[in-house]
RNA sequence: GCCCCCGUAGCUCAGUGGAUAGAGCAAUGGAUUCCUAAUCCAUGUGCCGCAGGUUCGAUCCCUGCCGGGGGCACCA
């Protein structure tokens, strides 16, 4: 807000400079105003002068003089300005002009930060979408974290958003996921089998075998092989689903939609799909197979959609599931994926280009991989073997806040080490507990000032509002007042790791001002305006961590 | 061979064209009669992988190379 007001004075005295003919153009760069990285550089700072060189024919420091010497600063908001360098322009702000930042705070609570980038567009985030012929993994745990806050900041920045997860529950996989189940059975009731490799392995296998076997209502053996794969891997794509919501319910992660890609066949959509681009002609046949034109929309070959078998591949229902995404009025798509279907990306924004939408309507988060590490070593993750750690496993050890912390603290395609050892720690190794300790501490405080020194939590007048004036105060109001900016940042751009690096900025700036300050002092007037400064500070806190999923406690 | 991500302090990583590049961990020393020590304070370290280019200005953008990881089906 600050910022916003320095960039109008800003553009008025530039036009003043011009009017009096000390700039020799109207022509202006839209301004920038930024904080500078050293604190001796004032509190912000802009390079007009510079960006308008060129235009204005003139010294970037003329410019800046020029422009400096216009300023009009009715409110008093500026103590000093300076001109530096090679042409910057720095204001130091008066102390006091930042707190009307904690009475925004305070009047809008949840609501903090919160804007209108999105003016209520629909948007979708797909994302986990993993098949159900298995339990998720870490690497699962990550999208669905990354997913889940990046539709929580958009949801923040006024759009509408809904969470989907495409379910696979259609084609070959599933097909096999049956036949195993269906060939753990046999075993289970004495025949000998041989057990494919290509098979699913792991020790789940059996568990549903089991229930199958233990299903009294059509005894599963007594079926022909076809009848009863089929019906194995119905009952076992079920079993493991459910097993996924659990997991993700574990996680803090729900959806709105469940989506079937067997849906997708069933109401014939695929086909249309496919019938729709051939109408467009960018289809064609060749060795048997129908083709997409993918390659004339920038993917570097054409891709199948119809083997010559007949039978049709992911890559049609994947078409077929976005033109139904956009059929359902959304219009903006996310797809949050792991980083190891990258090669997938330009065929399906090519099958989206094909449907007329623009590139800005479809965006794919890619994430990249989890290293699962035990006290800095590898934890084995060998999935042919069919023994992994599961992401139930991981979040029942971890807990679901440390474990969604994590996930948040790297920048969604750096890989990502995830230590078991640390991820417990109750250290700063581990900031998750950093953070919500401010909450926590705060909220001791909040009861102590009602419990025993009968401080009544008011909105200080403006007197004993001037007592806020420790430069840990100001740095505290200043760090909140980024708070509207990171989150438009972090939802422009979709990384959400910028909010938790935020949190951790303003619980160090907390926690010095903690040991530094009392804020239940004998002195009423300066008591009173102290709790509502960090009355402030907690309910940004809790605004963050609600954002990432993650809880704010009342004490630790 | 082609594509994607990464390369910044001893380690793990922030830093979407600006001035003197930051944080945590690790190391050393200190702070608790006082609102929760899961905290704080002090002490220092960098050819921002390399080489070109664009720019008034590059860790950031472009090109090439080197190193690490991942991906390249009529599989999903």
């Amino acid at each position: 807000m600050i910022k916003e007001r320095i960039r109008q004075m800003l553009l008025e005295a530039a036009r003043a400079a011009y009017e009096a003919g000390e700039l020799s153009s109207a022509d202006f760069p839209p301004i920038s105003v930024e904080e500078p990285k050293a604190g001796a550089h004032g509190d912000l700072a802009t390079n007009f002068a510079m960006t308008s060189a060129s235009v204005q024919k003139m010294p970037p420091k003329a410019i800046a003089q020029a422009v400096t010497d216009h300023i009009s600063d009715p409110g008093g908001l500026i103590e000093k300005t300076e001109i530096a360098g090679p042409g910057f322009i720095n204001f130091f702000i008066h102390p006091l002009a930042w707190h009307p930042i904690l009475d925004a705070i305070h009047e809008k609570g949840g609501a903090f930060g919160a804007n209108d980038l999105g003016q209520g567009q629909k948007v979708q985030v797909e994302f986990v979408s993993a098949n159900p012929t298995g339990p998720l993994h870490i690497g699962h745990g990550r999208g669905a974290v990354v997913g889940d806050t990046i539709a929580a900041l958009l949801l923040f920045c006024g759009y509408r958003v809904d969470r989907e997860y495409y379910i696979n529950d259609a084609g070959r996989q599933i097909h096999t996921l049956g036949k195993s189940v269906y060939l753990r059975c046999c075993e289970l009731s004495g025949q000998s089998v041989d057990f494919p490799e290509d098979a699913y392995q792991g020790d789940y296998i059996y568990e549903i075998a089991k229930s199958v076997l233990a299903d009294q209502e059509q005894d599963i053996l007594a079926l022909d092989a076809e009848a009863a794969i089929s019906r194995c891997a119905r009952r076992a794509a079920g079993e493991i689903l459910e097993g996924i919501r659990a997991d993700l319910q574990g996680l803090g992660v729900t959806f709105d939609h469940w989506y079937s890609e067997q849906q997708l066949y069933d109401t014939g959509k695929v086909q249309a799909a496919i019938e729709s681009l051939f109408q467009q002609g960018l289809i064609y046949e060749k060795d048997g197979a129908k083709w997409f034109t993918s390659a004339s929309f920038g993917d570097e070959k054409d891709r199948v959609v119809v083997r010559n078998n007949g039978q049709t591949t992911y890559f049609a229902s994947d078409i077929a599931y976005h033109r139904e995404k956009y059929e359902r009025g959304y219009q903006r798509i996310i797809d949050v994926w792991g980083a190891d279907h990258h090669g997938y990306v330009p065929r399906l924004t090519a099958a989206i280009s094909a449907m007329g939408k623009s590139p800005d309507q479809f965006r794919v988060i890619l994430t990249q991989l989890v290293n699962l590490l035990r006290q800095g070593r590898p934890v084995s993750m060998s999935t042919r073997a069919g023994k992994f750690e599961t992401l139930r496993d991981v979040v029942s050890e971890v807990g679901r806040d440390a474990a969604r912390f994590i996930f948040l603290t790297r920048h969604h395609e750096s890989q990502l080490d995830f230590d078991l050892e640390v991820a417990k720690a109750q250290t700063n190794d581990n900031p998750v507990y950093y953070v919500q300790y401010v909450h926590a501490r705060i909220a001791s405080i909040r009861r102590k000032a009602a419990e025993e020194k009968g401080i009544r939590e008011t909105t200080p007048d403006a007197e004993s509002m001037a007592r806020l004036n420790e430069p840990e105060e100001i740095q505290l109001i200043k760090q909140m007042g980024r708070y509207p900016e990171t989150v438009s940042a972090a939802a422009d751009l979709m990384e959400p790791h910028r909010i938790a690096y935020y949190l951790m900025d303003l619980a160090a700036l907390f926690h010095a001002y903690y040991n530094k300050h009392k804020v239940l002092t004998d002195d009423p007037g300066l008591s009173a305006p102290r709790l509502y400064l960090v009355i402030a500070v907690q309910k940004v806190i809790c605004n963050g961590l609600h954002m990432l999923g993650v809880s704010a406690p009342e004490s630790m």
